[in-house]
DNA sequence: CGGTATCCATCATGATACTG
DNA sequence: CAGTATCATGATGGATACCG
């Protein structure tokens, strides 16, 4: 979230999902709350940092919802609001395109 | 474009639209072709540095293509592929999104 | 007009180790 | 279990100057 003005709606949009995790956990807190190390082996290749960093944006978007459990061992529950439930609804079809195309993506030459 | 995996769908997307600029010059360009001053003055806040950057990154990809036309003085277009026209319009859910809650998202504190 | 080439600052991400 | 702390690296972006 670096601007405070945007000239189109999805110059927005990509302020608040961009970087590389946003959507792939809102899409694993989708259908149901999950525990911080749930989302951590649900998301492949995410690191506890770059996690909890994403969680903590998300938080103060107003996207996700943190809920803690007191008791021992310590357990804290993710979810989604009904604002990052809306996004994600937005991002459906963006996730069905990139489903489409996995092959054609994959074949793209890197450098 | 880092990898060559993808779990899902969306995952493999936000890794070919990802980056500030990828969704906006697609966005530019579905109207129609634009020269590349057009799409520089169109884009607001890009240098042209990462503006010819993310085009060859979206031609490699197939999303754009690029017209030179031999003449004084030069001429060099940009267009969507039919690849690129369908990112894009995977894209209008989260720009009508976007457009929603722009009012919401321009409050979110910053740091 | 439509780029290219450098240099440089800053930010995003990753690896590893440690804690209540 | 659910994080924090620290350091390293690489990507991103801005400024400036130059070229066919």
């Amino acid at each position: 979230m670096k601007k405070r003005t945007y000239n189109c709606g999805l110059d927005a949009a990509v302020d608040v999902v961009g970087g590389k995790w946003k959507a792939l956990i809102l899409w694993a807190l989708h259908r149901e709350p999950l525990r911080f190390g749930e989302l951590r082996r649900s998301i492949s290749g995410i690191s506890e940092k770059m996690l909890i960093q994403q969680l903590r944006e998300m938080e103060v978007y107003g996207l996700v919802h943190r809920e803690v459990h007191r008791q021992v061992p310590p357990k804290v529950e993710y979810s989604l609001t009904e604002f990052g439930r809306s996004l994600n609804e937005a991002l459906i079809p963006l996730g069905d395109w990139g489903h489409r195309h996995m092959a054609t993506i994959e074949a793209i030459p890197r450098d």
